[in-house]
DNA sequence: ATTTGAATAATTGATTCAAAAGTTCAAATA
DNA sequence: TATTTGAACTTTTGAATCAATTATTCAAAT
């Protein structure tokens, strides 16, 4: 097997089990048990328990933006870009129950702030996938002729609170129409007509 | 001095301290000193300092509430009254430094989680306020028939990440510029024409 | 190039204890 | 009677210690 496959599966385990035990109650040892090696191999692929943590998060959340990213080029238009990039964020952590119970467990994941995002180059990465949409928008005449930067840098900030209320601080509560709600007032006040 | 004024002053210089030291380096002598009574007497008029601090605190934020609410009186119109709400909240913050300096102590006296609100009354009435200048919004024909409870849960929400972003994760960035472009698509995708 | 076992280093959790802070209350004051 | 106080009492905190667990390194083996 590849190194670059071992990896995966090394982040893939680690992430199972962080999610279910957080980042402390999760031993290096568990995750070299669950993958079939001995600790000290870990250290083989990874420098420390940290990395371990960010590279596994990493991992996981560039798969997410690689695949709203792959589906944004199935439509052609700007409007539909966006409406597909509002959905589809949040329907995949729908569907992936590890990565929803880490960002359960670590509030910290998605911050509102970028200097203390541990994440920022992936999360820099989705913004400026939705700041591409916004621009393309905005030339094909779909799009009021907004502030491309401030703007994206909102809607971003709105999206992670969506995240924050729907997974990180749900209430179990009518997030789903906020979302619905909030969703068709942006897109109101975004589309041109 | 009246009993209600002598709680005032208590709770006006336990805010001053629990703003600069934090909850836990502030001491009940402390406060007690402060306004020139022992700490005995403190408990005369809080049952415990855990009281004293919730106390503090609702007091500023309801003072911050009523202004807003008076100011709000002085012009009749919906699309003006929720320029008054946008604007001033946030100006208000700018002209009080203990209640800012508190906000940025205490993370989550802000919280997008309405169930572990500490401070749900009065951030309730807040919402409230903003919940009635929609309603009046649409009554006056001004803004569009929007579903009034779940638009101001989320435009309640996006003043919660405004807040967090400008005082308690700022960055020192351009959050001005970000209040001012998405306030303009707030605003353009609820008023009509 | 990858994996391992064994040794070492660092961290955690439980326990203790004295000092500091929180709380109560009967007596004093106004 | 409403408010304040000093002195006791109770609870919490922080530092120190120590054993057990976990993280990390590395020379030798595959």
């Amino acid at each position: 097997m590849e190194k670059a496959d071992k990896k995966q599966k090394i982040f893939q385990a680690a992430l199972s089990l962080f999610a279910h035990y957080g980042y402390r109650k999760t031993t290096v040892e568990d995750v070299a048990d669950k993958v079939g090696m001995t600790k000290s191999n870990i250290y083989f692929y990874v420098k420390n328990k940290q990395e371990l943590y960010e590279k596994s998060v990493s991992h996981a959340l560039e798969k997410w933006r690689d695949t709203i990213a792959a589906e944004i080029e199935t439509v052609s238009n700007a409007k539909e870009k966006f409406v597909i990039v509002s959905r589809r964020s949040f329907e995949y952590l729908n569907d992936h129950e590890d990565l929803r119970a880490l960002l359960m467990k670590d509030h910290d994941i998605f911050t509102l702030s970028p200097s203390e995002d541990r994440f920022y180059e992936v999360n820099h990465g989705a913004m400026m996938m939705l700041k591409e949409v916004i621009r393309q928008g905005i030339d094909e005449g779909a799009f009021y002729p907004v502030d491309v930067d401030h703007v994206t840098e909102f809607l971003f900030s709105v999206y992670i609170m969506f995240l924050i209320k729907a997974y990180v601080k749900s209430d179990g509560s009518s997030s789903d129409r906020m979302f619905e709600e909030g969703l068709a007032l942006i897109f109101r006040g975004l589309c041109k007509i």
